[in-house]
DNA sequence: CGTATCTCAGTACCACTGACATGC
DNA sequence: CGCATGTCAGTGCTACTGAGATAC
């Protein structure tokens, strides 16, 4: 026995994240379904919510961990359904400023509770058998993976919180 | 402060997994890109790896979590590449059973090591600030999300636990 | 000048659906 | 018979790339 080697716990994380990510998209996008919101539009209208004044498409694909061209084929089919809208930025004309329509608003408060009901699930049948120490570690393990992550891709920096 | 109410890391854990995997997805691709593997394909070509003798298309399917259609067409790319072959399963005439080939078991050797550099340097830079106890946790948190969530594929609606 | 914003066009991969022929 | 296996055909979303027009 070496006493810090990679063990397949490190390798294996790594697909356990990816599967569990896969399940809670699944899912959302099954209770969403009604709406037919994926959870990359789902991200964006609720990123829009926090900001009512409108964002750039590129502080948006920065926020959802996107890119300018992905996010703009999302930003066309919310628009084509009415519920967000693009208008210029008058502080610089290259960009464009999205912000959610009133029917965008409405679906937002739809979409957020598809998405406290699967977190109030996650939190009663899964999450409470932890307390809140071993809560703290899981939030934080993966806060410092992303983190690591991040740093090593040609992205920016984030402004969670 | 409310008691033990839904809070807003019960529903964020589900945004940050999302964003951890998508990290690791990239990680991967953009570290496996010399092979042109996707981080699905790979999964495939580990399961196959474990089992020399062959596995059916709906086993592998139920394997990495994908449904059958998907993976016949991640079967067709492989073995457009001469990764895999598929042949008659002797005990089931209605199934094919895929297997590595030669080719495949050296790309497998390749891969395995992008896997296990990823998984290094997540444990050197990310996880080995968490001691024993803290990676069970991390581990053992995911996975009772992922057999949690993977439990709700018959039916949908259920109140009770 | 170099850089940033957005879009067009094209490619690829994966997910999901319904239907189907075949075999269990 | 009901059910499982794999595939065809089709649709949709995301990701990534290269090129280009416009503005900072």
């Amino acid at each position: 026995m070496k006493p810090v080697t990679v063990n397949d716990a490190d390798i294996q994380i790594g697909y356990l994240i990816f599967e569990v990510s896969k399940l809670i998209r699944r899912q959302f996008e099954e209770e969403a379904k009604a709406f037919g919101l994926t959870l990359q539009q789902s991200r964006v209208i609720g990123f829009l919510h926090k900001h009512p004044s409108g964002q750039s498409q590129a502080s948006i694909a920065c926020a959802i961990d996107s890119d300018p061209m992905t996010l703009s084929g999302i930003l066309d089919r919310l628009e084509k359904r009415g519920v967000v809208e693009r208008g210029p930025d008058p502080s610089d004309s290259r960009a464009k400023l999205a912000k959610l329509t009133d029917v965008g608003e409405e679906l937002f408060v739809q979409v957020r509770a598809v998405g406290e009901g699967i977190g109030r699930r996650l939190h009663e049948r899964a999450l409470s058998h932890l307390d809140q120490s071993q809560l703290d570690t899981l939030i934080n393990g993966l806060t410092v993976i992303r983190d690591e992550l991040s740093a090593t891709s040609p992205d920016q920096k984030e402004e969670t919180k």
